[in-house]
DNA sequence: AAATAATTCAAATGTATATTTGAATTATTC
DNA sequence: GAATAATTCAAATATACATTTGAATTATTT
């Protein structure tokens, strides 16, 4: 019989997985080294023997829990990439909201925390990892825009997207973190709020294509 | 001749302005009482005098900021009620943005922070202010949507207007704190992608109107 | 102006938590 | 299997803060 033996990562493993999902919930500061070991089973000292102190374990967990998000969500969400640019825009809107709402994923909860409360590390990931992914979905943005494809249309039509997403990113941690006293979104159906992002996103960047009917006006 | 006496304020008025501010800033856990006894000029022992404790003052800076901010932005943004959907609509979006980006207000900087790490403040801005705001765009939002006004489609389209205000915010935040290497977003004109803003979304609700042409498909 | 209350102040205390230490244990190499 | 390196451990140390204290000062009342 062979055997599958499911055994017990070693300490090094245990203290990134676990301060991954605890820096995910709580953020940095709010996080202990001591509650962390406490959950990884592991000594106090064992953070500063692995990984010298808490902001390099911070640093650690973040690449480790970035790289187990990307894998399981392909950024283009699999759509082909010579498919039609509203299907690469879709694709790519569904990937992010995926890996928003995998509880397994900590990347955007890390971002999210980081964004509100910079550390040193909010740099490196904003260049390394999301204006690459940035530009991608601009360079797709810009095809669906055509000849309205200023570069300011295309940024804040990026934005208008990305800001949707993440919305939803703060509304999950919301509702689970804080115990709310009532239910504020009603609904918090991932699949169907993407297809809705898609949708009114899909419209709003079409809008732009248009002569500038009233705004706002009537 | 008149005096006009730009009296310093006393003690209590210096440590809320200040605090609000830094709360703003820097969030609740990284803002250290030294800090804000400092910069308002007041002694260590003041705000234990003053407001019991840390969190306490930090509850009233909320409100201190809030009154400010509610004063010199109405929410409805000078638009009257009898005008039509879109402009009331445009006109609670400019407020909002207003609030956003003017550099007085900490509404939405100590939102933001809350948001991403709750603190016992969270639940009651969220049933006591936020909350009715939301209900009030809803019920604009749902004018706008007409037969296609169902909760879902109500609540995800406030939600897709929120998200991109929120993101505004957010970059505005951590282009002003974090030292970054590079500028992000080029432009970060306020005024500029609030009507962007508001011709993508009200582009959005409209297409929700539609029976349902192929969204994310061809 | 004396008496009383409110406020300010510098220093002391208490607490939470990151970090270090050196011995004990386990794994690896020769 | 002895020697060496790597890892774990409980306890000690260091640091950053919030909070308290009681005296000193200032403002208010009578």
């Amino acid at each position: 019989m062979s055997t599958p033996k499911p055994r017990r990562p070693d300490t090094r493993t245990r203290l990134l997985t676990t301060a991954s999902r605890m820096f995910a919930e709580k953020g940095f500061q709010e996080t202990t080294i001591a509650d962390i070991c406490k959950q990884a089973e592991a000594n106090i000292a064992s953070v500063n023997y692995h990984f010298r102190d808490k902001e390099n374990l911070y640093l650690q967990a973040w690449r480790f829990a970035f790289q187990l998000d990307l894998a399981a969500h392909p950024v283009d969400g699999g759509v082909p990439c010579d498919a039609p640019a509203n299907q690469r825009l879709a694709g790519r809107i569904r990937s992010l909201m995926g890996r928003i709402d995998d509880d397994n994923s900590h990347f955007f909860a890390i971002i999210n925390k980081e964004m509100a409360q910079p550390t040193q590390l909010l740099p490196e990931i904003l260049v390394k990892e999301i204006n690459p992914q940035r530009q991608a979905m601009m360079a797709i943005i810009k095809e669906l825009l055509g000849s309205a494809a200023s570069e300011q249309n295309v940024q804040y039509s990026h934005a208008s997207i990305i800001g949707q997403c993440f919305h939803f990113a703060r509304m999950k941690h919301m509702l689970a973190n804080s115990q709310l006293p009532f239910e504020l979104p009603d609904e918090l159906d991932a699949t169907a709020y993407t297809e809705h992002v898609i949708r009114f996103s899909l419209a709003g960047i079409a809008a732009l294509r248009q002569p500038m009917s009233g705004n706002g006006e009537i």
